[in-house]
DNA sequence: ACGGATTCCTGATGGC
DNA sequence: TGCCATCAGGAATCCG
């Protein structure tokens, strides 16, 4: 499912496929996909042009530009679970789209932008110039693990100094507490800074809390590089797999022995999600 | 303030 | 082979 890496991807390999390029026609095949409805998105992005390609969290943003270089606007795209953004040729055949972006053709580079998802749960969002700052979602966003400093993930993860009794898991996961981590980098994370995900977050000492941020940064840099999890349904814009599924040493490996000490790995359920850990390892 | 359940969704999977 | 239950989970929402 996209999380940053995979959000991140997206975006790098969407980006010279679509900057600069005008958005000529909005083709809704399941109107469910976009906020507003039809007509108000279309309003929005007729005939502005995609200035930028960038990413907040697991938010995939397309920066708009309207006539005279004035601001144009944000498309929004959260993918959810099963969600894909794909920058196709003119003739290509998209499978099941939800919404397709037509796309002026000058000077080569994608001539639609389609939005797919089989269990339609992910959205496309339009807004107008600030619009996007105003979204509740948006506004709330923590900071960027990757540009945060360990002294304000120390802060986050413990707020107002306080002892948190939430689970330091669910922490991970709340996207105003920082912004773009799911299940799978979450599990990963703790993983390999030796946590239980059902340890209450008042619990973790200092110096594990650095251990934390330092393998959530290690973990989403490395999944970046090989361009994200691919476990079933994730691709970047051009359709290719990401391939750090197959560094995975926690997630998805219930039962399957610890890649540290051999222990079978245990799933149970935190925070509402499968949460797959070394009991042995995993002690703090 | 926190956890749990529920909802939204469809496809893959496993048991019988 | 086919049917059914279960599971996958990001985020909103409600309830205790």
């Amino acid at each position: 499912m996209p999380e940053l890496p995979e959000v991140e991807t997206i975006a790098r390999t969407l980006a010279p496929e679509v900057e600069s390029r005008l958005i000529l026609a909005v083709q809704v095949l399941d109107e469910s996909a976009l906020e507003p409805g039809a007509e108000a998105f279309r309003a929005l992005v007729l005939g502005r042009r995609i200035a930028r390609v960038g990413r907040r969290g697991k938010l995939l943003l397309l920066f708009l530009q309207a006539g005279g270089g004035k601001d144009g606007g944000t498309i929004a795209v959260h993918l959810r679970m099963t969600g894909r953004v794909l920058a196709l040729g003119p003739d290509q055949e998209p499978s099941r789209p939800r919404v397709v972006l037509t796309l002026s053709d000058r000077g080569g580079g994608a001539a639609q932008l389609v939005f797919s998802d089989v269990r339609r749960f992910g959205r496309m969002l339009a807004f107008a110039p600030g619009g996007l700052e105003r979204w509740s979602f948006y506004r709330d966003l923590g900071p960027e693990p990757l540009e945060m400093t360990a002294a304000e993930f120390r802060a986050r993860l413990s707020p107002a100094g306080r002892r948190s009794r939430a689970r330091i898991k669910a922490l991970l996961l709340d996207q105003g507490v920082l912004a773009g981590i799911g299940n799978i980098y979450a599990d990963e994370a703790l993983f390999r800074a030796r946590i239980r995900p059902d340890a209450p977050a008042g619990t973790v000492n200092a110096r594990r809390l650095d251990a934390l941020f330092a393998a959530i940064q290690a973990v989403l840099a490395q999944a970046i590089a090989e361009n994200g999890s691919s476990i079933r349904d994730y691709r970047d814009a051009h359709g290719d797999a990401g391939a750090f599924q197959n560094h995975f040493q926690a997630y998805g490996r219930g039962g399957k022995p610890c890649p540290a000490c051999g222990a079978p790995l245990l799933a149970m359920r935190v925070a509402g999600r499968t949460s797959t850990f070394c009991p042995r390892c995993q002690t703090a």
